[in-house]
Parts: structure tokens; sequence; C-alpha cells
DNA sequence: TGCGTAAATGGAAATCATTTCTTTTTAGAA
DNA sequence: TTCTAAAAAGAAATGATTTCCATTTACGCA
């Protein structure tokens, strides 16, 4: 009632639970993308009990409403982003230390016209090494 | 050393055996996007004995050298595309009848200029239903 | 402010696609 | 034909994610 996500998320029709805004706030103070685990673990010491199942289940119903961002990974394992960025864009991820990086290009407005068909959802992803973690490997090759 | 596959496969460095021709051939018929699972259902057949973990193999090595195309599925299963285009393209996916359409357009030139760091690989993908899928829909509702 | 109800959660268990391991077979170069 | 690294089989493991269901909780409404 005072605090902006939980204003977000009555937009959403999803109750305000101190675990979802935990969450939610994990994430948003996390400057990576980061794993359901991962969460759980920080999350378990405010909490009594947390249940793996409850993040799972949170973090699917925030990347559906639009309030945190998927990163597809090629470890094929689930990772959640928050981007303060509320516009349409899209995301630049750094493999090594999961830096992520905005990207404001989306040609989805051309693509769309040339496509034969429904289109319900898009993915563009650029998967590399950031800058910080590209000179650390160069540097390190012998 | 006769047939096309066989050359690109020496390209690769991988040999041709005959699953792994079996596995490309079949997959090349294919007008829509398979899983690793039917394509070991459909090649059983055609060999006394084929292990599921060879299809996995060969599929992912395929991939890896730019022979087939992965697919990403809102289901997070594996599925594998041959896309007789050559040429860098990506694709708009049907996830109901899983046919294939390419999208001749790739931002990525702009983008990579864009993006501090080192690119190694990029994701463009539409997902929607096809225009006989979208039709069908439309028509089954009430 | 107290109720009622749908939504949310915990915890244990299941799932099941994908991977790993080890032994045996085979493609392809010499 | 011989030799060797690559490929394949088969069984087993893996482990992230999901399912189930009993219990608790947020919050709209009287
Ligand atoms: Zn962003
Ligand atoms: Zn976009
Ligand atoms: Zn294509
Ligand atoms: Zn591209």
């Amino acid at each position: 009632m005072h605090d902006q996500h939980s204003q977000a998320l009555k937009g959403l029709k999803l109750k305000a639970t101190p675990k979802r805004l935990a969450i939610l706030n994990l994430l948003a103070e996390e400057s990576v993308y980061t794993s359901p685990e991962e969460i759980w673990r920080k999350l378990q010491g405010k909490f009594g009990r947390l249940g793996l199942p409850t993040v799972y289940r949170n973090l699917e119903e925030l990347a559906a409403g639009g309030m945190i961002s998927k990163v597809i990974h090629p470890n094929r394992q689930l990772y959640y982003y928050f981007c303060p960025n509320r516009h349409h864009h899209h995301h630049f991820i750094c493999i090594s230390c999961r830096k992520v990086e905005d990207i404001d290009f989306c040609g989805m407005e051309e693509i769309t016209k040339n496509v034969s068909g429904t289109v319900l959802s898009h993915i563009v992803q650029v998967n590399g090494l950031c800058r910080a973690c590209s000179n650390r490997q160069e540097g390190g090759a012998s």
C-alpha cells in the first residue's frame, strides 16, 4: 500500500506477501542474474521457513507479469534478473560474472510485419564476456 | 565421400557414421523442430540398436558445429531444426505445430558495436502461432 | 475491525529429460 | 589390413524443477 513493488503486484493481482516482496527486493538489489536456489539460500535467514517451490513459483509469476526477466543460459538452468529499466529492451549477459548490460535495440516491429502468424513473444539476448571478464581472460592466458 | 552431409561432417572433423548421417537426414526431411526423443523413436526401426545418449550427443555436436540449430522452447526442453537456409538468420517458431519460418533480419552488427565486452553468441527467436494454427484457434473459440 | 475465501506456502516426494560412466564397436587414415 | 581415436550402447545417476496436498495467510468486504 505504500511500497512501489506492492503497487506493481496489485496491478498483477498478486498478493503482496512478505516472501514475494523479499524475493523481489533481493533481486532488485542484486546486480547480476540469479538462480532460484541462490535466492532461496539468501532469504533463508530472514524467514524461519521458506520453501524452494515458493521461490520457483514466485519467480515464474513475477516473470510472467513482466516484473522480472528470465535469462536464457547455456547451461539451461533458470536465472532471473530485475531490471530497473522499465521500457522494452534486451540484454547482454556475461556468462562468467553474470553481469547484465542493457541493449536498447529491438527489431521486433520490423520482424513482426514479415511474419505470417501471431507473434506471442520474442527472445533477443546477447551472450558473452563483459569488459572485465574479457580482460581478465586475456591477461590470464599464457 | 559422395554425400553432401558427409562432406560437411568432414569439415567439422566428425566421422560420418551411419547413425550420425541418419539423424542428420531425418532432421533434414523433417519440416518441424524435433526433440531428441522423437528422433530416437523414428530411427529405432532403421537400426537394431540406437542409444538415446547417442542421439543427444550427436545433436549437440551438430548444433555446436552449426549444421543444425537449437530451438528455445517455453517448456525448456531441447529441440533441433535443420534449416536449408545456409546464411545467418533467425526463426519464427510455432509453439503449436512446431513449424519454423525464417527471419532474415538480425541486428547484431549494430548491437555488437554498443556492447562493452566480447560477444560470444546471440539468440534471436520469435515465438507464436503460425498462420494455420492462428486461424484454427480463432475459429475454435466460441 | 472481524470474516470468509481464494491465494500462497511448506515439505516431502515425484518427475523425467538429460548426462555420466564404462565397455565394446567402428570409421577412416596409414 | 592394421591401428587408434572417435563413436556407440546400456545401464545408472543426476538434480533442477514440479507436483501434491494439508495448512496458513492476505485482503476485500460487511
Ligand atoms: Zn535491462
Ligand atoms: Zn524486443
Ligand atoms: Zn531458417
Ligand atoms: Zn543473428
